[in-house]
DNA sequence: GAGGTGACTGCGA
DNA sequence: CTCGCAGCCACCT
């Protein structure tokens, strides 16, 4: 079978997507973290590719949604509009300052954590 | 089939 | 404080 062919029941982009959407409104999250979820905490690297690719995928990815560590915009030149990232956060009740979220601390969702607690 | 790439992270100097 | 290096792995050429 072609690779055009493949049809996994989960590929890993497919598996940050899934955990992308569910951050919730007015939160945030970092690739580790999300990595850290998918049991690949070294892959952090694949999760920014996977966000790459999140606008190839016809789903609606909150990509604004999620920062690295530090909480600083990274990935904010990748929405078309450099400033649109922290539009659409300062919209969510984000303090965006010197392209860093300011109240990150506050608005961080742990998807390890969050997740586990309504999993159960 | 093999090599290059990257929206990251942690540690060392 | 800043700067550099290694690790990790799926996707693209």
């Amino acid at each position: 079978m072609s690779m055009l062919d493949s049809n996994p029941p989960l590929s890993f982009f497919d598996a940050v997507y899934h955990v992308v959407k569910l951050i919730p409104h007015g939160k945030v999250t970092s690739y580790g973290a999300i990595a850290g979820f998918l049991g690949s905490k070294g892959s952090v690297r694949m999760v920014g590719w996977a966000m790459n690719a999140s606008h190839h995928s016809t789903a609606q990815i909150p990509a604004h949604r999620v920062v690295n560590r530090n909480g600083m915009l990274t990935g904010k030149f990748h929405f078309g509009d450099p400033q649109l990232m922290a539009q659409l956060l300062s919209s969510e009740g984000a303090v965006i300052e010197n392209d860093r979220i300011v109240n990150f601390k506050e608005m961080f969702w742990d998807p390890l954590k969050e997740i586990a607690l309504q999993s159960d």
